[in-house]
DNA sequence: GCTAATGATACCATATTAGTATCTTTTGTC
DNA sequence: GACAAAAGATACTAATATGGTATCATTAGC
């Protein structure tokens, strides 16, 4: 069970440590603090560049750059890049199985757990991480 | 981001069948009612039996018993049995790694949310979905 | 002994996750 | 302008988890 996959967890810390240092980070200084796989590393950063949020400078001298203030990056859109939607789940059973049809309880635990946790995690964006 | 997957999701459906019917359900049944495929209801079942949810009877008018009260299964339970340890995640990261060590905010904000969202799943048993 | 049930186990298919490799494009520096 | 240092694009591979199937062994009631 696993809210969190690899690529999400170090985009996070890349972003989290490029807003620290307010400069045009280079993937291999990622590299060497994070200690990620190089290959691995570029791929996560150039996709949140495409996702727009890196801004990003080819060539001699280039790297990497928020393109939006930290306290305006949210987790959750980092997990919806790397993980697509995030939602918990539905119900995988074939309908008209649940015997309350919409009613059916477990389905409605579940939801608000969801909603609680979610709820929460939309609350956090890199500034509320990086200023502890 | 799944919370539940198919296997926990079919165990939980049949243990509140099961537990409605209060008597001896054989794998054909639950496979009539909820429309599972049966060898891998079969598994399911067998598992739940060997985890101490079930009670098995062999041979023929045999089947499947709750062995312990629903107020006593925990939906918590199933989903260990089938997805191993519940808790969000770690951290991926080598030691060191992290600036603050054991102090890193995204960890510990992670980590309330999880706590949260266990403490409410943690909550929630068999007989508090079928009273419904 | 037959049949209807579960137990044990091994296998297969698919999807997701994690990671690698390679070639192209851009840009600053000499 | 050549070179080197960076990112962009893209395709491929490996590992793991998930979802499911198949088969034979064992047990127990009739
Ligand atoms: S069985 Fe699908 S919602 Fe209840
Ligand atoms: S980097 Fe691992 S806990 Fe912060």
């Amino acid at each position: 069970m696993k809210l969190i996959t690899r690529n999400t967890d170090y985009a996070l810390r890349a972003v989290c440590y490029i807003a620290q240092q307010k400069k045009v980070i280079t993937v291999t200084e990622l590299v060497n603090v994070l200690g990620v796989p190089r290959s691995f590393m570029r791929k996560i950063l150039q996709k949140l560049s495409k996702e727009k949020i890196l801004e990003s400078y080819k060539g001699q001298g280039g790297g990497f750059r928020l393109r939006i203030l930290p306290k305006k990056i949210f987790i959750v859109q980092i997990m919806r890049i790397f993980q697509g939607p995030v939602s918990l789940n539905g119900c995988f059973l074939k309908k008209d199985v649940c015997p309350n049809k919409g009613k059916c309880l477990l389905r409605k635990k579940i939801n608000i757990i969801e909603n609680n946790a979610l709820m929460q995690l939309r609350q956090i964006n890199i500034a509320s991480i990086i200023k502890g």
